[in-house]
RNA sequence: UGGGCUAUCGUUCAAUUGGCAGGACACCGGAUUCUGGCUCCGAUAAUCAAAGUUCGAGUCUUUGUAGCCCAGCCA
C-alpha cells in the first residue's frame, strides 16, 4: 500500500540550529532569529543552492524569525538581470517567503561609500596605486609574509581625495583600489591589507552608470548583513578564511554584529555543481540551455518534474555538517520517488511498442475499460481506457527465449493486460532479418477486468495502449549528464567535459493511452511500471513531449543482470 | 615549508557532552502484490593511526596521518 500520508521525520538537531537555540537561550540577539539567502546574480540557481534556501529559510520559519533575499550584486561586469529573474522564481518555487524583503547589495552603495570614507578617517584604509600584479607580489605567499605597499602611508587627507576622485570617475579602471589597513604579515592572507574597492567603468544592471567604483564582497557582505539586522549569518566553508575580515569590519566600524557560521556545501555524485563549470556546459553547447533537463539547476529540475517537496526531503536528509561531503545522487531519486510515488496519478504508455494481435478477439469489437488513476484513492478519479484487437506493448515486455523467472510475455505463457484480460501467447511474426514484428496471442473472454473466475493466477501483468487509439508522443530518456562519478576530480589532461555521458539523452516515440492528451503541461505523472515523466513545455497538440523524471526501481533488471554474471 | 577547517558503516547524518555506537540511503535475503512499483520483515556493515588518562574513550591529552580551503582589483 502506499503511503498517501506524508512521513512523519523527527527533525534532527544540526550544528547551526544547535547554535541558534544556545544564542536563544543565553539571549544573544534578544531571541531574534533572521537569516539571508544572497545569491549572485551570475547563473541560475542550483542543487547547492537549494540546500542553503532550505537552510536560511528553514531555520527562519522553525525560529519564528525572517529571511531575506539578498542579491549580492557587487560585480557589474558578471551580473544580469536575466539571473535575479529567474533566482526568483526558483526561490518561490522552493517557497522561500521573503515577503517585501527583496535587497541588493547594490542598495547600500551609497552607505558603503560612507563606511569606506570613515575607514579612510580612521586611518585603517588607503588608496593604492599599485597594479594587479604588484599586489599580488606585495602579497607575500603561503609561507612568506608579504611587504606594505609604498602608497600604504599616505595621509588621510590624501586618501579621501585620491578615494573621492576615483568615485569621480578621474581614474582608469585597475590604476587604484582602496585597500584595508590590517596586517600584511598576517598568517591569515585574507587580512594582508584586502581590496575594499576597485574601478570598474562598467553599467549595472541595477545602479546603471552611476557608480565606476564597486565594493568588493569581504566589504559588502558583513555590512549588508549589518544594516539588514541579519543574526546569523551562514555561508559555506570556503569563507572561513574570511570570517576573520567579515569580523574586522564590523567591530572597526564598530556596527552591529551578526555572527557568520559556515556549513559544507553540497557535493554530489555523477554531477558538477561549480558555477562555471555549468555555466560552460550552457554556453558552449553541450546542453540546450540552463533548463535543459540533465542540468542540476532548480529550474532544469522543475522542467523535469521533480517536486519541490522533492528538494526539501533531500535537503533535510543529506543533513548539516561541516565535512566536505559527497552526496549520493541516488539518495536524490529516491526522495523523488517517495514523493511521486504517493502523489502521481498512473497512467499507461508504451515507450518502446510492438504490435500485439489478439486473434481470438472480434475484429469489430471494443472494450472500454475504467482505471483508476490512482489504486485503492478514489480521490484521483479515473479515466477510461479502450481496448481493441490490435495493441502495443513494449518490447521489453515479451521474449522469444525467456529467462528463469521472466513472469512476461513469451510463447506459451499467460500474462495479465493490466486492468483488462489474461492473454497466452501463441505466436510471433518476424521480418526479414528476425526481429519480432508482430505477437499474437489468445485472450480469455472470462478473466475480463484482470481477474479469472477459476482462480488462476498470472506471475506477470504488463501494461498496454490500444494500436487504434493510441496517441504518439516524443518521450526523453535522461541519464546522468556524466558517466563517472566523480566529474570533478578527472586524470591528467583531461576535463569534465571529456566524461560526458553520449546517452545522457535518448529519445523514443512511444504510444500513450488516448486520455493522456488531458495531462497538463508541467504536470508529473507515472507510467505504470516505467517511471515518472513530465509533460514539457515542447508539447504541441499533435505531439505531447514528456521527460522522464526518474525511473521506477527496477527489480528484476537487477535480477536479470546478476543472472547474466 | 604559513594559517584555517575536517576525519564514525559503501554513502550521509547522529550519539543525552566520559557510560551498550543509532537512523536514513545503497547493498543482500525474505513476505506481500492486478505496477518485478509501493508496503512489511530480516541480515551485513563504521569510530583515520599510535600512545596516554580513566573502572570505562567516538568523546579528554599527546604525537602522527589523510583530505579540503586561502596568494582575484571574483563571490
Amino acid at each position: 500500500m502506499p503511503k498517501t500520508q506524508e512521513p512523519e521525520v523527527k527533525e534532527s538537531t544540526d550544528f547551526i540550529r544547535a547554535k541558534i537555540m544556545a544564542d536563544n537561550a543565553s539571549g544573544r540577539f534578544n531571541g531574534k532569529v533572521h537569516t539571508r539567502f544572497p545569491p549572485e546574480p551570475n547563473g541560475y540557481l542550483h542543487l547547492g543552492h537549494a540546500k542553503s534556501i532550505c537552510l536560511n529559510f528553514g531555520v527562519a520559519k522553525e525560529f519564528n524569525g525572517l529571511c531575506n533575499l539578498r542579491f549580492d550584486d557587487t560585480n557589474p561586469t558578471k551580473e544580469d538581470t536575466e539571473y535575479v529573474e529567474s533566482i526568483r522564481e526558483d526561490v518561490r518555487w522552493l517557497g522561500g517567503d521573503w515577503g517585501d524583503r527583496e535587497f541588493y547589495a547594490s542598495n547600500y552603495f551609497d552607505k558603503l561609500y560612507e563606511y569606506a570614507e570613515q575607514l579612510i578617517k580612521m586611518g585603517k584604509a588607503y588608496v593604492d596605486d599599485l597594479t594587479a600584479d604588484e599586489i599580488r607580489e606585495y602579497r607575500g605567499t603561503l609561507t612568506q609574509p608579504g611587504r606594505e605597499s609604498p602608497y600604504r602611508n599616505r595621509s588621510v587627507e590624501e586618501n579621501l581625495d585620491l578615494f573621492r576622485r576615483m568615485r569621480a570617475g578621474e581614474f582608469a579602471d585597475g590604476t587604484h583600489v582602496l585597500r584595508a589597513k590590517i596586517d600584511m604579515a598576517s598568517p591569515n592572507l585574507v587580512m594582508r591589507d584586502p581590496t575594499l574597492y576597485r574601478i570598474r567603468h562598467a553599467t549595472h544592471h541595477r545602479t546603471g552608470d552611476k557608480w565606476c567604483i564597486y565594493p568588493m564582497y569581504d566589504f559588502t557582505h558583513p555590512l549588508s548583513d549589518s544594516i539588514e539586522g541579519i543574526t546569523h549569518s551562514l555561508c559555506t566553508l570556503e569563507f572561513v578564511n574570511n570570517r576573520e575580515l567579515y569580523n574586522w569590519v564590523l567591530e572597526t566600524l564598530n556596527v552591529y554584529h551578526p555572527e557568520q557560521t559556515e556549513f559544507a556545501r553540497l557535493n554530489l555524485t555523477y554531477t558538477v555543481l561549480s558555477k562555471r563549470k555549468l555555466i560552460q556546459l550552457v554556453k558552449e553547447g553541450y546542453v540546450k540551455g540552463w533548463d535543459d533537463p540533465r542540468m542540476p539547476t532548480l529550474s532544469a529540475l522543475r522542467r523535469r518534474g521533480v517536486p519541490p517537496e522533492a528538494i526539501h526531503d533531500f535537503c533535510r536528509r543529506i543533513g548539516m555538517a561541516k565535512s566536505e561531503a559527497v552526496v549520493e545522487y541516488g539518495l536524490l531519486e529516491f526522495c523523488i520517488r517517495e514523493y511521486l510515488n504517493a502523489h502521481a496519478p498512473r497512467w499507461m504508455a508504451v515507450l518502446n511498442p510492438v504490435r500485439l494481435v489478439i486473434d481470438n478477439y472480434p475484429e469489430d469489437q471494443e472494450d472500454v475499460f475504467e482505471m483508476p488513476l490512482y489504486p485503492d484513492d478514489d480521490s484521483f478519479g479515473s479515466r477510461k481506457v479502450p481496448f481493441t484487437r490490435e495493441l502495443y506493448i513494449d518490447r521489453d515486455d515479451f521474449r522469444l527465449d525467456p529467462p528463469k523467472k521472466y513472469y512476461r510475455l513469451a510463447p506459451g505463457q499467460e500474462v495479465r493486460l493490466r486492468y483488462a484480460y489474461f492473454v497466452t501467447c501463441t505466436d510471433v511474426v518476424k521480418d526479414a532479418e528476425g526481429n519480432v514484428q508482430e505477437i499474437h496471442c489468445t485472450y480469455d473472454p472470462a478473466s475480463r477486468g484482470g481477474n479469472s473466475p477459476d482462480g488462476r493466477k498470472v506471475k506477470g501483468t504488463i501494461h498496454w495502449v490500444s494500436a487504434k487509439y493510441a496517441l504518439p508522443a516524443e518521450v526523453r530518456l535522461y541519464e546522468q549528464l556524466f558517466s563517472v562519478a566523480d566529474p570533478n576530480n578527472v586524470p591528467e589532461g583531461k576535463t569534465f567535459l571529456d566524461y560526458i555521458n553520449p546517452d545522457s539523452l535518448r529519445t523514443v516515440s512511444a504510444r500513450l493511452e488516448p486520455a493522456m492528451a488531458q495531462i497538463r503541461t508541467g504536470e508529473t505523472v507515472q507510467f505504470e511500471r516505467v517511471g515518472y515523466f513530465c509533460k514539457d513545455r515542447d508539447s504541441t497538440d499533435e505531439l505531447p513531449v514528456f521527460n522522464r523524471t526518474v525511473t521506477l526501481r527496477d527489480t528484476w533488471a537487477k535480477i536479470e543482470k546478476k543472472g547474466a554474471k
